[in-house]
DNA sequence: ACCTGAACACCGTTCAAGT
DNA sequence: ACCTGAACACCGTTCAAGT
């Protein structure tokens, strides 16, 4: 509980703990999930691979303290409204969520792995649930939306940055999509919908759940 | 376009594409899909790992194939309900997403992490457009709902699969949460919810969720 | 035509040994 | 106390060579 850290007796360390997820930030952003390996944050920190267990025991929970750090900050974003309206408040809570991943290259991949119970996860959750108790939903109905939410925002964020990141080559996805739905005529109803399917506006799909959600909220009250 | 298969000439393969995608389902289920690599998956086969890149260029393309294989009859399995209502047909076919998802071990992930445009995965797509289009929604709506649905219940499925995987010891993630949750008292709100919280029905979770989504599209009629 | 064997360029993680 | 060096047990993928 105490090794890397409180006296400062022997060697003063190159590395520690907050450096280390800031430098795997950085690589994330710069590289994608996929080239985040020990070795090249140990690279990039000037340092061995092994060095860096002495701080992590992992690598995921180096990844978990990522996931906290990009979560830091997020609920306080999102306040200020004090005075709306709990829906306004919510879609804004859900929005800076979204926000919050989108800042960072593969940001819902990396959140998706991890299951951070640090205050950025937490506070974000107690402002939600919060929100809704206070708007007078049951303490169920305020937990179970806080998964629905929390669920979909992660979901669809992740399809977004699959859909845009340069990994994924291009308009790759697209097009093959397109080109299966229009050889043959299998799927007359997606003909249809084919421009809304294929150009998709990932801010305008979103505050469409979203609302969809909230309605759905509004209705139940 | 033609490397392994039609005429028969030459010494006959000990294994194709349907054994491939067959095998590796069953290691999936078995191990996980960290687990599932191309040298174990091989090694199932009785082949060496080479072999299997005759008939999938990439693990990639590999996980496509199971992917769509997961979705294979998942819309057939959602119909017969001919004479339901929009919304109970819609319902349907989310749930059968759903088990469909939940039919393998990993199977949000393995779905995630791919994009198939095969007959399971677009007629899936096909029937939850029409079924909104024919309910009067836009082609826009339409669209943007099958998003909306889609990554909700993706985003849920990953979640509940990661909450309740063998690999992810027993009851730990909840315990640490109930532990963050109510030591100290930073989180009213959740310590309130927490029953709900932490004793995760994903079954109602996921109806909830569901359900507003629905009542949503009903108030946007 | 199909598969083997062996290699290439990596991984995460551990740990004795140096300073 | 902190880090290096080197190893362990793996990965995905490629490709000449055998049959």
């Amino acid at each position: 509980m105490s090794s890397p850290s409180t006296p400062a007796r022997g060697r003063p360390s190159r590395i520690d703990r907050a450096l280390t997820v800031r430098t795997a930030l950085d690589l994330l952003d710069r590289s994608g999930l996929d080239a985040l390996t020990m070795r090249r944050l140990a690279d990039a920190m000037g340092v061995q691979a092994g060095a860096l267990y002495r701080y992590y025991a992992t690598k995921q929970e180096l990844l978990t303290a990522m996931s906290e750090q990009m979560m830091e900050g997020v609920t306080a974003s999102a306040v200020g409204t004090d005075d709306a309206s709990w829906s306004e408040r919510l879609a804004t809570l859900a929005h800076a969520l979204r926000k919050a991943l989108l800042a960072r290259r593969d940001g819902a991949r990396v959140f998706a792995g991890t299951h951070s119970t640090g205050v950025g996860v937490l506070g974000f959750a107690e402002a939600l649930v919060g929100i809704l108790r206070e708007a007078g939903f049951s303490d169920d109905d305020a937990a179970l939306s806080l998964y629905t939410v929390a669920n979909f925002t992660v979901g669809h964020t992740l399809e977004e940055q699959a859909a845009t990141d340069p990994e994924n080559g291009g308009t790759t996805g697209v097009e093959k999509l397109r080109n299966a739905v229009t050889s043959g005529s299998d799927y007359p109803h997606l003909n249809r919908a084919l421009s809304a399917l294929t150009s998709p506006d990932f801010d305008r799909n979103f505050a469409f759940g979203l609302d969809l959600l909230v309605e759905g909220l509004k209705a139940r009250l």
